[in-house]
DNA sequence: CGATTCTTTGAAAACAGTCAATCTGTGTGG
DNA sequence: CCACACAGATTGACTGTTTTCAAAGAATCG
């Protein structure tokens, strides 16, 4: 499976075989049953992850004791909770995988290693941290402009595949509604 | 000005009086009238700006002509809009002195320059940037998790000092909800 | 003082949440 | 192959929250 990244990685930088090596000594390949969690509420999040196959999600439980999803992460993607990875601190977060998975992990220490050996991946990392960070803003200026039934047509329109892999009510925990709410505005827009 | 700056970086990266020139020699500073517009809505943001006193905010407008504020920026704080800068689209966003406003100010070409030349600043950006993405994060959580009310006592808490620099309506504006519903949560919470 | 900007209030309508019940589809064990 | 259990989705009735629109009250500033 680490071909796959491997693929992911070379399309998107140069690497020589050796740094290929490198990276490939340090990484751990794990599946994931459905419904698992690779980070539990009040852990320290030590590693980070790409997802190789299946879907994930990143979200919270309020003192109400509803869960609000945060994100998704399917292939192709990262996952961590990058709050308690930096920071050491432990996290709030649940990370779960909705469909059986294959993830690759990498303990902090050793993705530094990478990060400091490798200028390439470096430069990769922060111009997705960057792309991350705007995808957020945009999310963010979603949900304080727009109404629920906007936000649902965005989220089909932006991620379709993944609206497709969740039950509905994974959806509605991502828009900020109530299940029977999402219910209710798929049943209006259906009819237009 | 520049000097304050210049305490502002010097307690957090050790610089060299050469590299402290070379910034020196790249910065412009520029003092911005209450209600002047540093980014106008489809423009390409080609600057970065921290200010060095007052305080900015970041908007959009949406289709039904209402404001929606991204983030106040004031005293020590960078700004920019960032998609903008870094992709060259033109932005979607404004940003506005909301106090009158000193701000030093970089073109994309000279900040880039600094970035490669000096790693200690560069690594600054990159743990600013981390921990922005964070504050986002959270406050995502918090407009899908909570109440207008909980969004309101939270944004007194975190950042009571611009609360009490921004009318009303930028508050509410800012916390996703109309300027009466902000007023009657007011009324409210000041009784209890 | 007068003008402008900001804030508050009231009443009605739209929107979203809660709770309880029902419906649908899927898969498992008998 | 059926019946049942289970997870997910929908519906209805009700309650609570937020918006909208229009008007009136403060506050601020030249």
């Amino acid at each position: 499976m680490f071909e796959i990244f491997e693929k992911y990685l070379t399309e998107r930088i140069e690497l020589s075989g050796g740094q290929l090596s490198l990276i490939r000594s340090l990484t751990a390949e794990n599946k994931i049953a459905r419904g698992a969690l690779i980070l539990r509420e009040g852990e320290i999040c030590r590693n980070i992850h790409f997802v190789i196959k299946g879907l994930l999600r990143l979200y919270r439980i309020d003192a109400k004791g509803n869960e609000h999803i945060l994100r998704f992460a399917k292939e192709n993607n990262w996952i961590s909770d990058r709050g308690s990875y930096l920071s050491g601190a432990p996290s709030a977060a649940n990370i779960e995988a909705i469909e059986e998975s294959i993830i690759l992990s990498w303990k902090k220490a050793d993705f530094d290693l990478l990060l400091k050996e490798l200028p390439a991946f470096r430069e990769l990392m922060r111009s997705l941290s960057a792309r991350i960070h705007i995808a957020n803003l945009e999310r963010l200026y979603s949900s304080i402009s727009n109404s629920a039934e906007e936000k649902y047509i965005l989220f089909i329109e932006k991620d379709r595949d993944i609206c497709n892999r969740v039950p509905l009510y994974m959806v509605a925990s991502y828009l900020g509604v109530t299940r029977e709410t999402l219910s209710r505005i798929r049943r209006v827009s259906i009819n237009k």
